[in-house]
RNA sequence: CGGGGCGUGGCGCAGUCCGGUAGCGCACCUGCUUUGGGAGCAGGGGGCCGCAGGUUCGAAUCCUGUCACCCCGACCA
């Protein structure tokens, strides 16, 4: 391991560097050989496992199933609803052969040219077109539905620039797909999985949200309405962290899945989609991180209490690594999980940075002092306190700790993303605003295309959504001076 | 696809202008001393200098070509 974890440079000076070192250096991800793909490191992998294992029960206890679905799309298939072919069509991966074979000069292989595809497949860059050619063998009566699966994969999306889990070429998620018998049973499910996501972020991984409804413009492709779960970093910046799409009958009717009613009539099936992806890694490095590196909600870091050592020599480290070992199986009868940090190639004060950089949330030393009388030294990565307490009772000191942090980190992120909301009347308050504080800026909108539009291009912020809760409230819209009846999110974003 | 930058042990870099046979820091290995906040000393291993040509007695260095990657735009969330 490294001293160079030490400059985590002050995150003031240049955000984006600071987010590249910090996933680096905790050993969360690197680039790899491939052009914009990620390697996922086995320590934030393991983080990702934890985010999934968490949904996955959320969305078995909203009536869903896994099931997959191919990874390769035929290229006709993305032709058949025009709104969803323009959204992604400058993205895709397309596969145009199937054999490679060696050079003829033999300088090595190629693509056999005989082995061209009649068709070209895309690597999926989101599945509604695959899964609703499915769904039209699966529907035939209102009987058939609903119908709710999800799916765990990979996606492609070709970005031109990329940023380790925010905007990667391929990325991990999960993407639900759903079909209805009714227009409001569509919309009900869309907003309840919004809700959801709300309800996970919100308390496993401690980041608030602000919910909403997408603009015609920033909806999704193919979409009738989208809804958003709004994020801030520490940069002042938004991440949108998942989205939830009523999709309406577009692709009921692109891939003609119509079903017997219950009239004796026929219908196009409603159907929604929603996920979320591994760029929830970087909303929870960013919202939380601080100088000393990441700082993790206990629910969700892979080891919550490390133990380390102090010592000279073997006898000394036995006595304090079999007190530690005693530790461990009251702090693991509770379901905490404990390492004990017994290498001996590296000094403890390695060590506490080592587990601050990979932010694990609780730390126990124990020295020759504790072992004479009978304590420990405790102290929680979210403030960096440290306290001396008695090893009675350390499994409920610990466990009570690890709770209060879960709330905590929430509350502190949450104190600082309220703090980051300015209501704004005017133009010039609106760009200044933006400039010097950042954040979400809750102003009045007169509701077209062409205004936001003419916002982005003069300042670079977008409207992240329509919140939920946005009170009636009369105004004047802050670009164009034009009636508004609520005010809307904006923000400059990831 | 424009504009800029870079390619040298695992990582980060110096050396390139002005050619002389490769160096520094970290990491790694060995030993001793250390250990309550990122250890010290000593010794050691590892690089056809992105690739291909050319100039030269001699090329990391000069010339030509080529391939990567990074940053800023455009694209995208």
């Amino acid at each position: 391991m490294a001293k160079e974890l030490k400059d985590l440079t002050s995150r003031e000076e240049n955000y984006s560097q600071w987010y590249n070192d910090l996933v680096v250096k905790a050993g969360l991800a690197e680039n790899s050989a491939v052009r914009g793909c990620m390697v996922i490191k086995p320590y934030g992998y393991a983080i990702w496992e934890k985010m999934q294992r968490a949904l996955d029960d959320m969305f078995k206890a909203t009536g869903h199933q896994n099931a997959y679905f191919p990874l390769f799309i035929p290229k006709s298939f993305f032709s058949r609803e025009a709104d969803h072919v323009e959204g992604f069509a400058k993205e895709c991966a397309v596969v145009t052969h199937y054999r490679l074979m060696n050079a003829p000069d033999g300088s090595g292989v190629v693509v056999d040219p005989d082995a061209k595809l009649e068709e070209e497949l895309i690597v999926r860059p989101t599945s509604e077109t695959i899964i609703w050619n499915t769904y039209k063998n699966w529907i035939h009566s209102y009987r058939d539905l609903p119908i709710l699966c999800n799916q765990w994969a990979n996606v492609v999306r070709w970005e031109m620039r990329t940023r380790l889990f925010l905007r990667t070429a391929e990325f991990l998620w999960q993407e639900g797909h759903t079909a209805h018998e009714t227009r409001e049973e569509a919309i009900t499910e869309a907003q309840k999985m919004i809700r959801v996501y709300a309800d996970f972020v919100e308390n496993w991984m401690c980041v608030p949200v602000i919910m909403g409804n997408k603009t015609a413009n920033e909806r999704f492709a193919g979409a009738e309405d989208t809804y958003t779960i709004e994020a801030l970093m520490q940069d002042g910046k938004a991440l949108q962290s998942g989205t939830s799409h009523f999709l309406g009958q577009n692709f009921g009717k692109a891939f003609d899945v119509q079903f017997a009613t219950r009239d004796g009539g026929m219908d196009y099936a409603w159907a929604t989609s929603w996920g979320v992806s591994t760029r929830l890694m970087g909303a929870l490095i960013m919202a939380h991180s601080d100088n000393n590196g990441l700082v993790l909600p206990p629910k969700l870091a892979p080891i919550q209490v490390v133990m380390v050592p102090i010592y000279k020599g073997d006898d000394e480290l036995k006595n304090i690594v079999a007190e530690m070992e005693q530790i461990a199986v009251k702090l693991r009868a509770k379901g905490i999980s404990v390492k004990i940090d017994d290498r001996d190639n590296v000094r403890s004060g390695f060590k506490f940075a080592e587990h601050e950089l990979k932010g694990v949330p609780v730390r126990i030393v124990i020295g020759p002092r504790d072992l004479a009388a009978g304590t420990v030294e405790l102290m929680r990565r979210d403030t960096l306190e440290k306290e001396n307490i008695s090893v009675e009772g350390i499994d409920e000191t610990v466990a009570a700790m690890l709770d209060d942090m879960q709330r905590s980190i929430f509350q502190k992120a949450l104190r600082f993303r309220d703090s980051m909301i300015t209501k704004v009347d005017s133009w010039e308050e609106f760009k200044r605003v933006l400039d010097e504080k950042g954040g979400f800026i809750l102003a009045h909108w007169d509701g077209t295309t062409e205004t936001e539009i003419a916002i982005k291009d003069e300042t670079k912020a977008t409207i992240r959504c329509i919140p939920f809760d946005a009170p009636d409230e009369e105004g004047k819209c802050v670009y164009s001076g034009k009636p508004s009846h609520r005010r809307v999110l904006f923000a400059r974003n990831y």
